[in-house]
DNA sequence: TCCGAAACTTGCGTGGCCCGCAAAATTTTG
DNA sequence: CAAAATTTTGCGGGCCACGCAAGTTTCGGA
């Protein structure tokens, strides 16, 4: 028999990620299919062949397993940046490792996309698809932060957090616009964050009409 | 008798903001004494006087009572930034406006932020939290465009996302770190994206020794 | 001033979600 | 192979969001 390789993974440990991808998958596909709101935690289960029980051992919401996949990257983030070669400039290596890692995701044919637009008008998704990106922030932070050596901490989450901005703008930008192709979109916008923006911060302001509207109250919160 | 001089406001429109109002400060209230999960809708609906079913006429969960302060945020930026005078330079404006906005909100008390701190450990809140600020973001990104003319939508976005990154980071290290002040760091952090971030960008990766520094894991909060 | 229309509140009922608990079922280990 | 460790599952409970159909308040014109 060929040496089928157990690779080191308990079977337990195997069964658990995969049942977690095929849940997050079924919930993903299911929701794309008919919205997320026609798509009772039962169904999901039910897909996938175990008790709805079970699917909340994995995540605790539907929301959050159509969201796993984003918060997935970020493995792939941060090996692409430990990656990158020793003497490179600490803002080259983000960026080529972000786009690297947009890259290897081909960009998805256009009813893919008009489905995931969609989807993401969804309300109930918005706070759980920025919990992801919150997650990558973090880790990303975190990765930047061990690439730099001992760099001011807040910078290194300023970086990270910058990034993130780009590369939720460029991705807003690109599937609610019929046309724009995502990555050269987000390399632009990568370039404008590193000169500090020169586009937009020189240029002085037109005027506007005087505009008048009441303050009603300014809260002491948060 | 003296004019009272109703607003112009129809008293509809009063109570409807006063009810508002009072359920999202109510919700606040409770969610720091006990923390969130503590607090049925049931209680917040009762603190204020008011019918359970009431409640979510004006709010479609507790969370999003909690966090509707920091939308409400997004009037005064919007005001503070198209009151700048004419001329100045547009990045000049949104920072002053930016800024003028955080300091109208004097600094809590230390009790206080620790309540909040707590308060957003909750992963209940995370969500809508980020919700809020993305909504914040919008607003702002469309004030940026109006007052500065036509220029590119994306920059536009690109340059609110990354004001608001600026403050959330600002925010996050306020108030997980007792010394810091919220200010002076933001007003940093502010000036940091308007040049590239140079401290960053620029040095080639100060040589650290082989690094075996395992970063102590920044706090997976916000 | 008064009355009908418009808007808001409320109780009720329904469907669904999330999770603790403890009994099977399954995998690991010795 | 049997005991130990871990996972799955059914059940039950508490809570939440919301549609609906009265009841109640406010509005605005005649």
């Amino acid at each position: 028999m060929p040496p089928q390789e157990p690779p080191k993974l308990t079977l337990r440990e195997r069964k658990k990620r995969e049942a977690r991808r095929a849940l997050a998958q079924a919930a993903l596909r299911l929701a794309l299919d008919r919205g997320l709101e026609n798509v009772r935690v039962e169904d999901i289960a039910t897909e996938v062949g175990v008790s709805p029980r079970t699917f909340n051992n994995y995540f605790s919401s539907k929301e959050q397993a159509v969201c796993s996949m984003v918060v997935d990257r970020h493995e792939g983030m941060r090996e692409a940046l430990l990656a990158r070669p020793e003497g490179e400039p600490l803002w080259e290596s983000v960026k080529q490792a972000v786009i690297e890692q947009y890259s290897r995701e081909g960009e998805p044919d256009r009813a893919y996309v008009a489905r995931i637009r969609e989807l993401m008008g969804q309300l109930m998704l918005r706070g759980e698809f920025l919990n992801a990106h919150a997650e990558v922030e973090r880790v990303l932070a975190e990765t930047i932060a061990k690439r730099a050596g001992g760099a001011d901490h807040l910078l290194c989450r300023l970086m990270a957090s910058s990034v993130e901005s780009a590369v939720r703008v460029a991705f807003v930008n690109w599937f609610m616009t019929e046309g724009e192709p995502f990555l050269p979109t987000l390399e632009r916008l990568l370039d404008e964050l590193a000169t500090g923006m020169p586009t937009l911060t020189g240029g002085a302001a037109e005027q506007t009409e005087p505009n008048t509207t009441t303050t009603p109250l300014g809260e002491p919160l948060c």
